[in-house]
DNA sequence: GCGCGGCGTGGAATCGATTCCATAGAATCG
DNA sequence: CGATTCTATGGAATCGATTCCACGCCGCGC
């Protein structure tokens, strides 16, 4: 009954050879009916369960994948987790979660781990310049996807958003909406989404005609904090803008509360529009206008997308459409231009 | 400079044999400088990382520990895994995050996984009664802490938090603030701190010599749906409530966004307190007073735990005290009871 | 000068499961 | 009925690292 119960004893008990209880357990047609139901049996009576270290160390499959986020608590990537350990699931694969933290160290640390558990391939939103266990990983050979975001010069496949058609709906929308003076709330420019966001939105401003003041651009580091610092900065210029409109959902938060603090008030007096729809956005006071692509979606794609590479089917990169979720946060009056 | 490199491959290159080679690299005082200088060159140069399938298949450990969360998309609960990974890391442990996904069949699949793959430890955040693999994991002997909830019946070291005082601090408020009338969303039944925070609500009303009116207790999932309905039909009873209490997070978040949609405002004409301090409550509009435990610490003292049930060391059930966090949601004027 | 203790090392066994190989026995065919 | 193929099986090798055992060699002591 202990958890020390080897296909040896299971042999043992059904009175054949471990080789027998091996090929009965793993469904090779090569056994007879007589020794299938015996090892069966015992397999059950002793409640074995096989190790899988020395299954995978011989078989040279662990049937798990790494997946690294950036941050478990962004609830972004809490989705892209979601979605991918689902898709992982279904095809009776295992998913190692782990969490960079928006720290290139530890992300060094984590993707070390998943090399030495020699897992069968590895999802990563991925953060800085490639350089690290990045390279060791294309060197081992190590199935690798990106989700969300991209390194440049590593030829992987990826899935990921179309960032520059989000801008460009968002700013559409404000401007619209009546708004010339867009505040920018961007990412940093050492992830590769961060730098897609700000360069979609100087040209979509341009595009329709906006104001481009360079004081209308700040960038935080897709934490909350850096959301709320930003924002202020925004507000206090000469000429503060009308709306604001933040490339992630963690920095919109700190920016939600730095409004509040100034005494003004998202909607009527200020309109803001985040990227990724998480789930509460629209239970809010005002419930808030967003970019939205579907997380979820994003993660079950990416494993499938590295099952495929794992099983040797061809492996095409994705990018999935971003779409405008209209809320109140945007369509209060606007403020007159 | 594949990742096919084992320590033989090591050991010939720097002209010893495996057995030194593993002496070295493990650090074993029994080699000479000579061989230990050889050895680390070669491994540098050979890119060498050692497999921990066949390390852990020799040495009965595996410096990994299972974390089966609840809910990932919970930002309690990704607090929760944020803190013990950390802990994990600074004891050189792997931690291996899964999702239940408020599941049970989810739960087993996972801890299943947990037992084939031989984690050193389990840390879980249960929910049932304890069916399934968890008595699977009892007798399988693998050690095994609790976190947050605890399920009956298990004799199992557990973090948890105090919940009666929880409550208790948050109806004191409330009632300080002049409510009489306070509505209760609470949890599951099914979970431990979903009985616990009720008994301790109607403990608690009598306490203070509010209200008894069992129109004012409704039940959630610990799902942010669920919150909504609860608020929707505590607020339609015949004698609506003055205060809402909500037993966690995300039924919080549905709450608010259930009364915005009545028409009616968070502060000023409905007080809300809720349970968990999630990063961004103190940024809304209003800010949301909360019964807070630090997840984090929480998460790290579970990992803290589970290790030292691993090596051997006693290990003590520890009950975090939570406090209370006063913000805007609960002192706008209190509506007249 | 001989023996003994200790250090460093190579070789082999080991962990648990899979898989190759050889073989015994049954089934098939001419 | 003998030769041959096929099937089920046991035994052994294997995966990569650790660890036990035994041995050679050096130095020290008597």
């Amino acid at each position: 009954m202990d958890s020390t119960v080897t296909i040896k004893d299971v042999a043992e008990r059904a009175g054949v050879s471990a080789g027998t209880a091996s090929r009965v357990l793993s469904g090779n047609p090569a056994t007879s009916a007589a020794a299938r139901e015996r090892v069966r049996a015992a397999a059950a009576e002793l409640g074995y369960r096989p190790d899988a270290r020395a299954r995978a160390l011989r078989s040279a499959r662990s049937h798990a994948v790494g997946l690294l986020v950036s941050d478990v608590r962004n609830p972004f990537f809490a989705d892209i987790a979601h979605g991918a350990e689902q898709a992982a699931l279904a095809a009776s694969y295992v998913t190692l979660l782990a969490n960079a933290n928006e720290d290139t160290a530890q992300q060094d640390i984590y993707l070390e781990a998943f090399l030495t558990q020699r897992v069968d391939g590895i999802i990563i939103a991925p953060q800085g310049e490639g350089g690290g266990n990045l390279r060791a990983l294309e060197r081992a050979r190590t199935p690798l996807v990106f989700v969300d975001r991209t390194v440049e010069g590593f030829d992987v496949p990826s899935v990921t958003a179309d960032n520059a058609q989000g801008v460009e709906l968002a700013v559409a929308h404000l401007a619209a909406e009546g708004h010339t003076r867009i505040g920018y709330i961007g990412g940093p420019r050492s992830v590769s989404t961060g730098r897609a966001r700000h360069d979609a939105f100087l040209a979509a401003v341009a595009r329709h005609g906006l104001e481009e003041d360079p004081e209308l651009i700040t960038a935080g580091d897709f934490r909350r904090a850096s959301g709320g610092t930003a924002a202020t900065a925004l507000l206090s210029g000469r000429k503060p803008p009308t709306a604001l409109l933040a490339a992630d959902s963690l920095m919109a938060v700190g920016a939600l509360g730095a409004v509040r603090r100034q005494g003004r008030r998202i909607g009527s007096d200020l309109a803001l529009v985040a990227f990724d729809n998480i789930d509460w956005f629209g239970e809010l006071a005002p419930p808030l206008t967003v970019v939205a692509h579907d997380a979820r979606e994003l993660g079950e794609h990416a494993m499938r997308l590295v099952l495929d590479v794992i099983e040797g089917r061809p492996a095409e990169s994705v990018v999935l459409p971003m779409h405008l979720v209209v809320r109140e946060s945007s369509t209060g009056r606007a403020a007159g231009a």
